[in-house]
RNA sequence: GCCGGGAUGGUGGAACUGGUAGACACACAGGACUUAAAAUCCUGAGCUAGCAAUAGCGUGCGGGUUCGACUCCCGCUCCCGGUACCA
């Protein structure tokens, strides 16, 4: 290779020779030998969307997790690292719409697209493990399952008040509203009553909350929006008897300790007393139809007005036997609780507000428990201790809690009760792009399962999408069968999942991905689960990662595989990665601010785009993306490789006599560099920080000045230390450059370099002195010096010494190898 | 409102359990090489004052603890994310 040739390395041509090699040798299968007795480690980014195009976002993802599980490989670690693709859902739909073409067809296109993009990156993917969410080997199961569910009564159908889409055509789970819109399309969501397939994550609720402790490794604000998510509240369901009438109007209190301050009641316009009460009353039935149509959207809630209206009726104090009106009010949620509230408006300052409007008596129950005056103007919120509460009076709230869920539960009247904010998954949708829902509905029989025999339900894949209605309504073939019970003619379900079901379990499945005999070859699963390391976006916080972790509670409990010692949560480690901005906002085609990763590959290759993704901010935060950076990026690698030039050139050194202080100091540098390195990847994947560390040893090496065979001989184990850290970032550059310096093995499957401690210990260390906290100088000292001589040698030290001139020694601290302080005062 | 997270040079970002703030890079300026440019290499740089040595100031704002605070405590401001009449 000629002289002019090296100025710039051809990352094109090294990283097809070197992908044409890894894939030859096999160097990224995981092993499922059962005596192969590395340890273990599972590595999985989130898989993607087959869109047909690899936006910066996946590059991204897919960059942090191939350095880690490169990284690992190199540890000694049998590495899984799998690729598939999450391939049912609404873009499918609607490009058949716009193009023509069946969305299978499409799809199985843009995955043939995407893989390459993936492979041209250099990915260390086992590519024997790829899956595809939309072929029946892998949905098949997925039926199968809700059978099971089924058949234990946790998948159930019920008409029920649901979240519909109006242009995606089909309802959405709760989830998947956010901030009163479809989190897909981002139009305002609309209510209906529907008939609808759920799953019940909410009697996993309690396990979901509270095995959010044992994910120590998961970001704290993940856990806190989970739990939020969940929103677990303690109370008390307390019923009041509706006077003239042997019903009871039943309501959830988190303070039952206020029982004796109701002065009202509240009633959703949707409860059903409400709606009763208004057949008679124009006026109300009037104001119940207001209600019904009130915006969902969070800016019109925020502003609202609390409007309420007596319904006329009245229920009974359940202690006292008071008369208490019933209202109906805006405010008040048909969707959480029972629809009813009781309300305090001396303690609780929304129903203090509604009682001031409308003329309601106030009444008093908690004082503080300070012996203060309850404040004037607003309700008192806090705990306190009871007053005007007769035989509950002097009792602090906790007390009293306990006290009057006991009076109610002798008088039949309530008890204690733990609700909860998460809501059952929907998870039926009208759409045609998706995995059919295995349920056949026969008019004598009901809905009846698909025999399992009959498993799997298949989509056929050629109709046409129009928009509207799913094309599966009107498919004959499809939808008319006989019921597997009577025999009798039936319907097929039409509704599909929605597509969470199908990415809620593909980690297991990556683990035994051909099984044939099951839905999870429990060996596998118990040999690799849980992912060790789990990287994606935060926007699934409340999507993705809380269907994933019931879903495998769900296949635990259906005994698809054998739990092990922390087998009851998928992901033990979770890294949330920042998204990647131009011009600080987001990357969208509607702005028009993409960064297309093709053409940065093209012109810089691979390597480049990852070193720059990488380098460019910490994992967790937004990526601000710089066409600068990207050329900065390409110039450190091609300075790498110039830098070999020395190496390789034996001849280069001036021949003098070793300076062995540089030749120290060069040691030095490179074990530091190893120890940073490896801390990085070690704690919270600082990739930053990380390749800023292999810059510098970079730039020690290349002004690093070798005289002779000893010199040459630390630039040689630099350089090598360098371009094996480098191979986790750059692969395809480190691969070459093992072979320039002559290293027989594949940088990718080298051993990781271990820090030589014994180098790092430094005789004479450098100390800073603060003259009264101030930086006044430095000293050199040998490393395990006293106080005593510390100070000998800063008094001997001249600007130091100018510093104490005409002053008593007050304190000296001396921090070892750090600083030496003086505290001075003047004489 | 509540729950998280954040604020450091012109920019992205470093700083281990309190111990040399600004690593590394980008952008910038000057220089070398070149007929010229590109590429590359060298040098400079937080701000203010000064020719300079140097001094003062400096991690959103105001207090505090400490020999010493970007780091810990108290009180604010602003920004980002989540969530919401949740009873």
């Amino acid at each position: 290779m000629s002289k002019d040739k090296q100025a710039r390395y051809d990352a094109q041509a090294i990283e097809a020779k070197w992908q044409a090699i890894w894939e030859r040798d096999g160097v990224d299968a995981a092993s499922d030998d059962p005596a192969d007795n590395r340890p273990r480690y599972y590595c999985l980014a989130m898989f993607p969307y087959p869109s047909g195009q690899l936006h910066m976002g996946h590059v991204r993802n897919y960059c942090l997790g191939d350095a880690v599980a490169r990284y690992k490989r190199m540890c000694g670690f049998n590495v899984l690292h799998p690729m598939g693709w999450d391939a049912f859902g609404l873009p499918a739909e609607n490009a058949a719409i716009k193009h023509g073409r069946p969305p299978a067809e499409w799809t199985w296109h843009n995955i043939d697209q995407m893989r390459g993009q993936l492979k041209r990156l250099g990915f260390s993917y086992d590519w024997s493990r790829e899956l595809a969410t939309c072929d029946p080997d892998y949905y098949r199961w997925e039926q199968w399952m809700f059978v099971q569910l089924l058949k234990k009564g946790l998948a159930y159908r019920k008409e029920a008040e649901v979240n519909w889409c109006e242009p995606c055509h089909t309802v959405l789970a709760n989830e998947q509203v956010v901030e009163g819109e479809c989190w897909r399309c981002g139009t305002q969501v609309s209510h209906k009553n529907l008939s609808q397939w759920f799953i019940r994550i909410t009697d996993y609720a309690e396990e979901l909350l509270n095995d959010l402790e044992k994910l120590s490794g998961w970001p704290e604000r993940v856990r806190d929006m989970q739990k939020n998510w969940i929103g677990r509240s303690t109370g008390a369901r307390i019923e009041f008897p509706l006077e003239g009438s042997d019903e009871s109007l039943s309501v959830f209190t988190t303070r039952p300790d206020t029982l004796m301050g109701v002065t009202y009641m509240a009633v959703a316009a949707g409860h059903p007393l409400a709606k009763k009460a208004a057949e008679n009353d124009p006026k109300l039935a009037a104001f119940v139809d207001e209600c019904s149509r009130i915006s969902t959207k969070e800016a019109d809630i925020a502003t609202m007005e609390k409007k309420g209206m007596s319904t006329g009726r009245y229920t009974l104090h359940p202690i006292t036997g008071d008369k208490v009106p019933v209202w109906a009010a805006n405010f008040v949620l048909m969707g959480y609780g029972t629809g009813a509230v009781m309300s305090v408006p001396a303690h609780d300052q929304r129903d203090y507000e509604f009682a001031l409007e409308y003329d309601i008596p106030i009444s008093q129950v908690i004082a503080p428990a300070d012996g203060s005056a309850a404040p004037e103007g607003m309700a008192f919120t806090d705990p306190g201790v009871l007053v005007n509460s007769g035989e509950f009076d002097g009792l602090d709230s906790e007390a009293a809690k306990k006290a009057i869920i006991k009076a109610l539960e002798e008088r039949g009247k309530g008890s204690e009760q733990v609700n909860y904010r998460l809501r059952d998954w929907l998870v039926s949708r009208q759409r045609y792009w998706g995995a059919p829902i295995p349920v056949i509905h026969c008019e004598t029989c009901g809905a009846v399962p698909v025999p399992e025999a009959d498993l799997p339900v298949i989509l056929p894949e050629e109709l046409q999408p129009t928009g509207g209605a799913s094309p599966l309504e009107t498919c004959e073939a499809f939808v008319d069968v006989n019921c597997p019970q009577c025999g009798k003619p039936a319907r097929r379900e039409t509704d599909t999942f929605d597509t969470f079901m199908e990415s809620s379990w593909y980690m297991e499945r990556f683990t035994c991905n051909e099984y044939q005999d099951g839905m999870l070859d429990g060996d596998a699963v118990k040999a690799w689960m849980p992912v060790a390391q789990y990287i994606g976006g935060v926007e699934h916080a409340v999507l993705h990662l809380l269907y994933a972790r019931f879903y495998h509670k769900l296949l635990r409990d259906a005994g698809v595989f054998t739990s092990k010692e922390g087998g009851d949560e998928p992901f033990a480690n979770l890294l949330t990665q920042g998204m990647v901005l131009k011009d600080g906002a987001k990357m969208s085609k509607s702005k028009g601010n993409t960064v297309d990763p093709g053409s940065i590959i093209e012109r810089f290759g691979a390597d480049t785009a990852r070193l720059f993704t990488l380098f460019a901010a910490p994992p967790e935060k937004d990526l601000e993306w710089s066409d600068a950076g990207v050329e900065g990026a390409s110039r450190f690698l091609n300075r790498v490789w110039r830098m070999l030039d020395r190496v390789t050139d034996e001849n280069a050194n001036s021949g003098d006599a070793e300076d062995q202080q540089a030749v120290d100091g060069l040691r030095q540098v490179i074990h530091a560099t190893i120890r940073r390195v490896t801390h990085a990847f070690e704690h919270g994947f600082a990739f930053n920080v990380a390749i800023a560390a292999l810059m510098e040893l970079s730039n020690a090496l290349q002004s690093f000045e070798p005289k002779g065979q000893t010199g040459n001989a630390v630039l040689r184990e630099g350089a090598s230390a360098l371009v094996t850290m480098l191979a986790p970032f750059a692969p395809h550059f480190s691969s070459e450059c093992f072979d320039r310096l002559g290293i027989a093995e594949h940088a990718v499957t080298a051993d990781w370099p271990k820090a030589d401690e014994a180098v790092l210990k430094r005789d004479e260390v450098t100390l800073m002195v603060q003259i009264n906290g101030k930086k006044r100088g430095e000293i050199t000292v040998a490393r395990d010096a006293d106080q005593d001589i510390a100070l000998a040698v800063a008094k001997a030290d001249e600007t130091i010494a100018r510093w104490l001139e005409n002053m008593n020694m007050v304190k000296v601290i001396l921090v070892p190898g750090r600083i030496l302080n003086l505290v001075v005062k003047p004489q």
